[in-house]
DNA sequence: CTGGTCATGTAACACGTTACATGATTGT
DNA sequence: ACAATCATGTAACGTGTTACATGACCAG
């Protein structure tokens, strides 16, 4: 059960999809061929995650539609729950934002907590890096093609992703905690 | 020649390491295991992009320094300026940043410039995306977990995140555009 | 005396990519 | 005619992970 299971599962707990469909809709995360996920549906319907139908077409070839199942929902769910190490591929963090419709509303505060402390602890450890470049360069280059400053660069981007991640989650905590109607002219995040 | 043999070349073009020190260094983008780093190692000496030398430790085992060569810049090099798709992986494009100093002004600045015409074009897809659900969704939601919800913020995120990406690379432009001396107390990127 | 760090390597297995294979329909 | 889209599947190969294997030194 590796990642593009739970990834299936992710974007088939959105809606009802053919394998073909769901290569195209994984596609905005990351490159996934037919040939990974047709044979990985099978799997799932012989695990009773998701039930298939066929649906037959006019003008096009006939498609098989999964469905995610009651059983398919509770293993998205402990998945999403599961506690997540630093080292996660930021594919699946993705896949995971997609999935918070399986959370009530307490889940969701929690986790985005959680990454809020992740991405605090990880500029702490970037903000350090950055005081020693400084330091064992001196405080100045001699030209741009010091690694130094490739190093500087680096460790200043991945801060300030960090630091929108932060900002991000603290957005959506936001909105989870407005009590009130839930309507897009209210929710916008300033991007900058 | 896959992604790990780049990024070894990568990172001993910024410094001759161990093959176990390397292993750490590497860590710092995404985990590989020793058991994938000195295999390669062996065919980086094979095709003559690195040298190694073994050197003697007290108290500690005996450990082998490898040094990139000029061969294994030139490649380094071709791999920097070869163009990217917009598939290509995260840790792929750090790595990249992290070889800048291989780099003159004017050929960092055209990937810069490049970058951004790659983030613009994933906002204007991502804006589009997000206006559709507003549409669909008629502006409100009965509740978070409606799935139209996961993918607004999801949407929202990769906005703010490429939006962050090309407020870094016009940083990194401005930088080599300021002739003047480098010194780190001028250059300072704002983190939001 | 147990576990952690430094240090290098191999082997079995799981995972992922590219290519092969088929076939109807629609647009150029 | 030719290429692209929709639609599903298998096979060979290459990549990546986990586990096996060894050994000195140091700290608790």
């Amino acid at each position: 059960m590796n990642t593009l299971y739970y990834g299936l599962l992710a974007v088939l707990s959105n809606q009802s999809l053919s394998g073909y469909d769901l290569m195209l809709r994984i596609n905005a995360f990351w490159h996934v061929p037919h040939s990974r996920i047709y044979p990985l549906l099978a799997k799932l319907v012989d695990d009773g995650m998701v039930t298939c139908t066929l649906v037959e077409q006019k003008g096009k070839p006939d498609k098989k539609v999964y469905s995610i199942t009651d059983k398919g929902v509770i293993l998205a769910r402990e998945w999403l729950l599961k506690d997540v190490d630093e080292t996660e591929k930021r594919e699946e963090l993705l896949l995971r934002i997609y999935c918070t419709h399986l959370l009530d509303k307490y889940e969701a505060i929690k986790i985005m907590n959680n990454r809020i402390q992740i991405y605090s602890e990880k500029i702490r450890k970037r903000e350090l890096r950055v005081e020693e470049i400084k330091k064992v360069s001196g405080f100045s280059l001699n030209s741009f093609n010091d690694h130094y400053f490739s190093s500087y660069i680096l460790n200043k981007k991945l801060i300030s992703e960090s630091a929108m991640a932060i900002k991000w989650c603290r957005w959506v905590i936001s909105m989870y905690e407005s009590e009130g109607s839930i309507n897009f002219l209210d929710m916008d995040f300033p991007v900058i």
